[in-house]
DNA sequence: GGTCGCAATATTGCATACAATCTGGGCGAG
DNA sequence: CTCGCCCAGATTGTATGCAATATTGCGACC
């Protein structure tokens, strides 16, 4: 699999970007392709071939690949290269066991510290998810997994804890990889609607409440994951793609 | 403050150091000067300068130190360089609110899956502590410190997940930075040793009162700092350096 | 015919050179 | 005497070149 993407080398068209830090900039481009799938696990990220598309030097990309092997949306082997990460069902496990632990309590935090306008850009986010639940196509589908990530990267800059902020900021990331690789396409994304249940909660200052319906949610989410254990022998994953 | 630290040097003259990797030996050398605080909060690291003591060239310099700015060790600011962390009281209390939300999870989750081989490992750790504990001078406190932090790092290991596991040594590696600067020389580390009382509810099988001893515990470590607001406007930090 | 070994190729690891930016001091005008 | 501008030094940002390592294909030997 080539990573020409059209989607790539448009976003990377516009050059005037200004002093700004050019290999953050890459970091993102790659961290939005690998949440959305269009790269897909296993993908090597060469440095040339990264650098050629966005018309930089390999320098700066590995300061890109480097920064988001740290986020683990990418595994580094000496030697060898950059991968997108193939989460296995373990560290899939892992991911959603330390949402469960840390998003109560990030709930509990935001329902304290909860301003009117915090509730508006809620309630704009949850009419986008509305929005793209009701489309069709894969493309809503990505749209509809990241702006569900959104959701509780939201909650997240509420609380006010930027350390936790930046633990959920990788924990969604790599739960939205988990997800695109082990979802059911079925029942994808529960019925009614969670989030504005949660919601509902923080606004009647009721935390304990949110905090309870957050774990449920990520139990949902979890649930609807096809888990089982290919226990994958290291030379399996070599066959995966 | 030059970095010309003998103890630094020395630590670089086994040269003999395998294909490993150079940037991450770096990063940890410097990682364990920053946490004995042999490093003082706000010193700047010249590239060039500590490529010269580790006798490597700027590129892994920059990879160890970009490393250190994901742990929040340091602080990179463009064009300007890298500095050693200069955490406000502000962060210190996320460190710690952090903390609070995630140990007691990893206490619940070592409770279940302690072996007899791990309390041996908890048993030499606590008579290096106390070891410690007794010792005096500036030398001691700082292993006091990072065997303290050890301990904790450990009933991280145990608990069996690798993300909340790397969490932990950032949230661990950051509060040594915290205690370092803000600790009262006082009442330092908790007269009587809260960590055998955890092992003892650990091995009692006891995860709830392991987590509730636990979170008194960082209390007191939190109680035993300074915090009071020096509400630092930004050019403060400046003079402090 | 199959397997092992070796060489050619490609890719990463690292060092160095050059460009861009910031810092600090000196000089001149007010 | 003070304030502001400008230039020189120093430091970081980036690109590129070379060495080291892994991969792959071919050929020889069993």
């Amino acid at each position: 699999m080539t990573i020409a993407d059209p989607q790539l080398t448009q976003l990377n068209s516009p050059p005037a970007q200004a002093g700004e830090d050019r290999a953050m900039t890459i970091r993102d481009h790659l961290r939005d392709a690998i949440v959305d799938r269009r790269l897909a696990p296993g993908t090597k990220l060469s440095e040339a071939e990264v650098g050629t598309l966005f018309d930089v030097s390999r320098t700066v990309v590995r300061a890109a690949l480097q920064a988001l092997a740290f986020e683990g949306l990418v595994k580094s082997e000496r030697n060898r290269g950059a991968f997108v990460a193939n989460p296995s069902p373990e560290e899939a496990r892992q991911v959603f066991d330390s949402r469960r632990l840390i998003e109560p309590g990030i709930a509990r935090a935001a329902a304290g510290r909860l301003s009117p306008s915090d509730i508006a850009t809620f309630r704009t986010q949850l009419i986008e998810e509305s929005r793209l639940l009701a489309e069709r196509g894969a493309l809503a589908r990505r749209a509809e997994i990241r702006a569900s990530g959104d959701f509780h990267l939201l909650l997240a800059s509420i609380a006010g804890n930027v350390i936790l902020h930046r633990f959920m900021e990788e924990l969604v990331a790599r739960s939205s990889l988990v997800i695109a690789l082990y979802g059911n396409s079925g029942a994808s994304s529960c019925g009614h609607n969670e989030h504005a249940d949660i919601l509902a909660a923080l606004e009647a200052g009721d935390g304990e409440r949110a905090a309870q319906l957050l774990v449920t949610h990520i139990n949902h989410i979890e649930a609807d994951l096809d888990l089982r254990q290919n226990t994958g022998l290291p030379l399996r994953e070599a066959l995966s793609r």
